[in-house]
DNA sequence: ACGTATTTGTTCGTATGTATT
DNA sequence: CAATACATACGAACAAATACG
């Protein structure tokens, strides 16, 4: 575990202090220095020299935020799905594991090759060396998703050695290259798969699926690009609104007809 | 404008006080009371009898869920655009007016119908009358959207008279038919358009289309069962993440291929 | 152009209630 | 029962942005 490296507020800033308390405790998160017991109030207010009006508030926005979870009488903590990779697509998965399905991946290719448009994505030159990691995404042994992924070789080379089959990819991109992806954009569309995809997603000809372009950040450069397709017959995105309990509700990934 | 009713707050109910003051404004806002200007800190101290900070903690809530917008030294305003209907569908609707293009509407039905279907999902008997509105969307002159609507006749007829060439549908249901549509879902998938929904849209035949199913309901009932196909070649759903800023989790709709 | 009043934003302090350990 | 931790609620003061005479 790192030690507490605790960054002093500054009072003659004109940043707020929650702003500046919520920053340094976002960075000790993403430092991963909780493993899943957060600091308490008292000590909030101890280490950072703030009243625990200005404590709770930097830590209701990232309560706010999802990162965190208060529980009375017990305690702040963190919340560790919020640990894993943000985006469309990994709802999917995660959503898919709630249902109670058992996933399993199909490693179909892992080598390293070009690939002009990836590249572009990438922002390397065309003919920068990348891995490819080509899989498809089982539940309970029916096809849900293919998904390729293109890093620059340069970094994710590492990957070429490990067991993709299992495992989320961030969590070896972390720990075996050392690269932590913190940001990035997802474009969703409609597609009709090609008849090779169509034969890898086990479904009849004249369906159609959700392609998921995804581009991962890590900090200064892009290091993935993912195109996914998943089975537009199976999974549908579901969204509900109440303007009396809030509206627009994070979208959710549902299968069958049934929507509450 | 309706007389200024407010309900007292019971300090002997488990129920949190700015948990109270919340829902009463919630009610007020529903009601119309706020045109524009909202009460400020003050005026809500004064008639509620709370503490400016139980006051803020319900505005500020009222504010995190996208109702309210304080801006410092000029008060609180309610925001316009979340009277408007809420949903992926007028999400786009509402960004590609944002994007400066003129949207215009072709009506091609406005009849008196039944449909099995659609009574299914208004829980209605399959033979019962339902009003349907079959109408185009353009963007700028192109097709953008094929947007079917059906409504239980009971409620719905006064719309046969009614303009959907322009406007919103929900106004129209408002103030012809006394009908305010508070919740409800929407279903997302990937579609291949039949041939005449592919020249309807003027796209080619091996394009795939967003389907978004939508169920509106009026509190007690559903009221607006709608099935719009969307060409996915011209628009797509774009998400961003960034755990240092906080995750976006509102998903926004792009044309074109740059994402910020 | 300036000063004052208003309004929201931030920060402190204090006390009490409620759930958990 | 007692200690701990979060939840609610009150009060007070000053800062920063805005509006208005």
């Amino acid at each position: 575990m790192a030690k507490a490296r605790v960054v002093p507020l500054d009072r003659s800033s004109p940043v707020p202090l929650w702003a500046q308390l919520e920053a340094d405790l976002r960075r000790r998160l993403a430092d991963g220095e909780f493993s899943r017991q957060f600091p308490t109030d008292r000590e909030l207010v101890e280490t950072y020299e703030v009243s625990r009006h200005t404590a709770r508030d930097a830590v209701d926005r990232l309560c706010a935020a999802g990162l965190l979870e208060r529980r009375r009488g017990r305690g702040t903590f963190v919340r560790p799905e919020f640990e894993q990779p943000a985006g469309a697509l990994y709802a999917l998965f995660r959503s898919v594991e709630a249902s109670g399905a058992e996933q399993t991946i199909e490693l179909r290719a892992l080598t390293e090759c070009t690939n002009a448009d990836a590249a572009a994505h990438l922002e390397v030159a065309p003919d920068e060396p990348l891995v490819l990691i080509d899989r498809t995404r089982l539940a309970d042994g029916e096809p849900l998703a293919i998904d390729c992924v293109w890093l620059p070789a340069s970094v994710a080379r590492p990957l070429l050695d490990a067991d993709l089959a299992h495992g989320v990819l961030y969590h070896e991109l972390a720990q075996r290259c050392g690269v932590h992806v913190t940001g990035g954009w997802e474009r969703i569309r409609p597609s009709i798969p090609t008849p090779c995809d169509c034969e890898a997603l086990q479904m009849p000809a004249d369906t159609a699926v959700f392609t998921i372009e995804r581009l991962g950040r890590a900090d200064d450069r892009p290091v993935e690009w993912r195109v996914s397709m998943v089975r537009g017959d199976r999974y549908s995105f579901v969204t509900t609104w109440d303007p009396r309990t809030g509206v627009d509700r994070i979208p959710t990934w549902q299968t069958g007809t049934a929507v509450g």
